[in-house]
DNA sequence: TAGTGGTCTAGACCACCGA
DNA sequence: CGGTGGTCTAGACCACTAA
């Protein structure tokens, strides 16, 4: 249970760089995160006043509302009206981001490889018309990959994508993650919209994903927009369930 | 592809009530967001710039701002500077919210039923006592229900709640979503996190949940936890694989 | 009553975009 | 160049909480 804690001082020492293009309340709310997830401000701690923290750094009351609020949305502090701003337990942080498999298991530690089965042009029919929101029969490129980590496989992803965006090789897709790919041509990854479900596993499935005969299957479709609102690729994706699960944030 | 469309007037004969207690910037926002819903603002279309649109409306551009911030995160507009606001597809919208599986059956129209196999007070073991923060032992509130939709079984649900908060009976239960009772004791849901999988079906879930032997199975386990970042429900579910998805929302 | 965060205002300067 | 959104300031008043 939370123990009432004496406020601490959370701007020691921090001065702004106002000569740097970051903005001010992110420079401020990155030192704060900083602070928090290397225990300088434990958890369950009230932090000191936004007012006197504002002046301690020579911000007005706004920007450092900016920065607080900033870590409300991440989840790691809640505040309340009359209290004060807490720290909260590590349990239910976990930001929610727009990550890649491929990402989630590098920083896992776990080294993911990569086998691209198939990388061709081909024309968009049915749902990846759809999704994609692009003529029929216009061209897309397909790849179809199968993941694994620590030599065991977990997913076969099969992804579209319009034609324009695919500058990238085969040899670059077995290095790299898609999303990295995307990014790295100067598309600002927005947001995805992502509908899971469950499936047994065919044969060649099974096979391919090493699970026995019918295995139970996740499955995910996920269609990933750009900044402008645009889709820049659709997947639909079967994950070996004894090997993967999929962590979701949600906020009221 | 979007068509470039002259600025929309979206403030026209719109006034704020400010004896109201929901925030300017609140009462602006769902006005902006009623009239992209209804189509009186397209899809596709620049919306008035802001210091217009707050003159407009009689309020400051900051707050203004506050109202467009929040449509943004919603993902119902996307803002570039020097271009404009404009109203995006609405396939990236669906916004993430903090719901239960009574609301969403009931807000689409399909008539959820519920069957509650079992409401006792058990002691807390195990993950349950991890998860919930309570002590080895405790008593805890233990819930097994039966979702249907339309008459069909969507969903095993099993629950628990620390026992301060069991203020609803077996009957409540039966008749309301459990988000909903636990709103109603005063308790702000604030966020949870969710771990979904999946998993062949036993042969009694198969018989309880229609499905035949050995059917995939979603698998979810939810912690929720208040705005004071304690947990106040734990559930490990089941759910029909081919009368249920997860829909969720990603955000880079 | 004193202290907290929540809301709102009226300005200012800047970076970026399209014509 | 003019127009857009992005950032920042220095105040103000309010609602809520605790003691």
């Amino acid at each position: 249970m939370s123990v009432p804690t004496p406020p601490v001082d959370a701007g020691r020492r921090f001065v702004v760089d106002r000569g740097s293009p970051v903005p001010l309340y992110f420079q401020v709310a990155q030192h704060l995160e900083n602070s928090i997830n290397s225990g300088m401000i434990p958890v369950g701690t009230l932090i000191q006043n936004e007012v006197d923290l504002a002046a301690s750094m020579g911000l007005s009351r706004p920007t450092m509302r900016r920065a607080m609020q900033h870590l409300v949305d991440k989840g790691l502090v809640v505040r309340r009206r009359g209290i004060g701003t807490r720290v909260v337990q590590p349990k239910l942080r976990r930001p929610l981001e727009l990550s890649s498999l491929y990402d989630d298991l590098a920083s896992a530690g776990r080294k993911p490889t990569t086998e691209v089965l198939s990388f061709e042009t081909v024309e968009a029919h049915d749902e990846v018309t759809e999704r994609l929101d692009v003529e029929e029969g216009s061209p897309v490129l397909e790849l179809v990959r199968l993941r694994s980590a620590a030599g065991e496989p977990i997913a076969k992803m099969t992804n579209y994508l319009p034609e324009h965006l695919a500058t990238f090789s085969e040899k670059d897709l077995a290095e790299r993650g898609l999303y990295d790919l995307i990014r790295h041509q100067g598309i600002v990854l927005h947001s995805a919209t992502q509908t899971l479900g469950a499936r047994n596993a065919t044969a060649a499935e099974s096979r391919m994903l090493d699970e026995p005969r019918g295995a139970a299957l996740i499955t995910a479709q996920r269609v990933t927009y750009d900044d402008h609102g645009s889709a820049v690729e659709f997947g639909t994706h079967i994950y070996a369930s004894s090997r993967y699960t999929f962590e979701v944030q949600l906020f009221t």
